[in-house]
RNA sequence: GGUGGAUUCGUCUAACGGUUAGGACACAAGAUUCUCAAUCUUGCAAUAGGGGUUCGAUUCCCCUAUCCACUACCA
């Protein structure tokens, strides 16, 4: 075996790409490149029962939208391909063969479900552990279908070093005759998987917990076979918070747990994976936003955990918006543009503006519309939103306000951001006004809301002149009207 | 049921026998700002329970409880 570090990962084509999956990945990745090692990409499609078109596509992008860069895999070959285990196919049988002459496994020919002599426990019965070899023989003459059983020891305990989970042993008279040869001359996962893993010279295995069980089965085969075994990473699962508070394993009905999901949500693949490495891993100092980079640099197992973790949105949402408030504003311009939907509308001309107001302000993409919808729409609003204590603010004062301002902004030629700045301040200065004090009304009148991204001087630009003339006018009317109704 | 695993603030986590149990998210308060956000300051909040071992246990051992995984011709 190389001295080389190989770490793989081995999904199915069974449809989109689950976070979990995505974390074990991008540990295996994180792992291999910290220790100038190889990463593997392999796909397991023995059970094509479960195939997605289309989902081989999908590993290829989420591996490198997420920047996770493979250095063998069935796309670009590798000196260990073919790297797709249903062409592989001829070498599972041989294998399994060598194993039945070993003694480590023999033929079975109960049908799929069949238990009539099975124990309570459940598992396979061992019905035909012990067949004569003759009656082997005839049955497969005959042209009796047949799966390929492992022989597990009946006595005996098994045991590893996990590097993450420790000093693992188990008694093989727990352990089930699994089958490893399909009927239909596939291979199962667990057989396919030690075979590959043994013949791509993979040495770390890194996975979920949820294989930890069935781990001593895999040992046994590599100790049938004769072959080094590797060391083991298991990870810890990643769980999801439900409606009630409950927590389970991360599904769908926890929201959105596909990457391509998320990524469509405006979550920034490097904020997602900065957020996942972080589930079941923690670096020894107390950064937290990472680059790939300095995930590589600062990976080590010493630090990923054993207890499970919960995906949490709301520190999702941190990590990303950091991620974009870091990002290139030039690019947070491209990307972000579509999600805002102002293409065609008069803030197409205005959207740098408005985007050098949202980068900082928000935790996706997807939360643009939200934000900017009161520009296309005045929103109603309660007259309580024109009393603001610090601003000394309240209907009363705020309807002399509103007359100045359309007074001053009427005359105002220049419609730019210096000019309505420059003009805002000079009426705050006649009026004996701190800015804030003369802006709190007026942006209440412009946009109904108690929070906008941008302040009055922002929003004016922003609206326009006509606009906001029109919005600060209906801000008086407002104001009177409800006030004619209290003197009744 | 059997087997394996896990258990520190609500959440992510630090501590590898000796700390007033630290940090982050969220939440709350304050500073700042034309509002909000960002930033800074402060506050709130945890070792599942019970036995041991030890001068001393979050840390080591045992029991209990709870949760999770596996127990497929799925991966």
């Amino acid at each position: 075996m190389s001295d080389t570090v190989r770490t793989r990962f081995a999904p199915s084509p069974t449809g989109y790409m689950h976070i979990g999956n995505l974390r074990t990945a991008l540990f295996a990745y994180l792992f291999a490149k910290s220790k100038n090692g190889k990463f593997i990409l392999r796909i397991e499609d023995t059970d094509q029962g479960r195939y997605v078109e289309g989902s081989v596509d999908v590993i290829y992008d989420t591996l490198r939208t997420a920047g996770l860069v493979h250095d063998e895999g069935p796309d670009i070959g590798g000196d260990y391909g073919p790297y797709t285990q249903s062409e592989r196919k001829d070498l599972y049988r041989k294998y399994a063969l060598e194993l039945v002459e070993k003694g480590a496994a023999y033929y079975c020919f109960c049908q799929k479900g069949d238990k009539e002599s099975e124990s309570l426990e459940g598992g396979y019965d061992r019905h035909c552990r012990n067949l004569p070899q003759e009656e082997v023989q005839a049955r497969l003459a005959s042209g009796e279908p047949y799966v390929i059983r492992q022989r597990i020891p009946l006595e005996g305990t098994t045991s590893w070093n996990d590097l993450v989970y420790g000093e693992i042993s188990v008694e093989n008279s727990t352990l089930d005759d699994q089958v490893l040869l399909k009927s239909d001359g596939m291979p199962t996962y667990n057989f396919a998987n030690v075979v590959d893993d043994h013949l791509m010279e993979i040495t770390h295995i890194i996975r979920g917990s949820e294989y930890l069980s069935s781990n001593p089965k895999y040992l046994l085969l590599y100790q049938a076979f004769g072959w080094e075994t590797p060391r083991y990473i298991h990870l810890p699962i990643i769980n999801g918070r439900n409606a009630d508070g409950s927590v389970s394993k991360l599904s769908k009905r926890h929201g959105a747990v596909s990457f391509q999901a998320l990524v469509e949500q405006g979550y920034l693949p490097s904020g997602i994976v900065n957020y996942i490495a972080l589930l079941g891993w923690s670096p020894k100092s107390e950064q937290e936003i990472f680059t790939m980079d300095e995930l590589i640099s600062q990976f080590s197992v010493e630090g990923v955990h054993k207890s499970p973790a919960v995906f949490d949105y709301q520190k999702l949402g941190w990590v990303n918006g950091l991620h974009i408030t870091a990002q290139d504003p030039a690019v947070f311009l491209r990307d972000a543009f579509p999600y805002a939907r102002i293409e065609g509308t008069f803030l197409e001309a205005k959207w740098p503006k408005l985007a050098s107001l949202l980068q900082s302000r928000i935790t996706k993409y997807s939360d643009i519309p939200e934000k900017i919808a009161f520009l296309f729409q005045l929103p109603e609003y309660s007259l309580d939103l024109y009393t603001h204590k610090k601003n000394k603010s309240t209907p009363e004062s705020s309807t002399a306000i509103l007359h100045k301002a359309i007074t001053t902004l009427s005359a105002l030629e220049d419609w730019s951001e210096e000019s309505l700045l420059a003009a805002m301040t000079a009426l705050a200065g006649e009026c004996g006004l701190k800015l804030g004090p003369l802006t709190w009304p007026v942006r209440i009148a412009l946009s109904g809301l108690t929070a906008t991204p941008g302040g009055a001087i922002d929003i004016l630009y922003l609206l326009g002149k006509e606009e906001s003339l029109k919005r600060l006018s209906h801000g008086i009317q407002l104001i009177s009207k409800e006030n004619l109704v209290d003197e009744k």
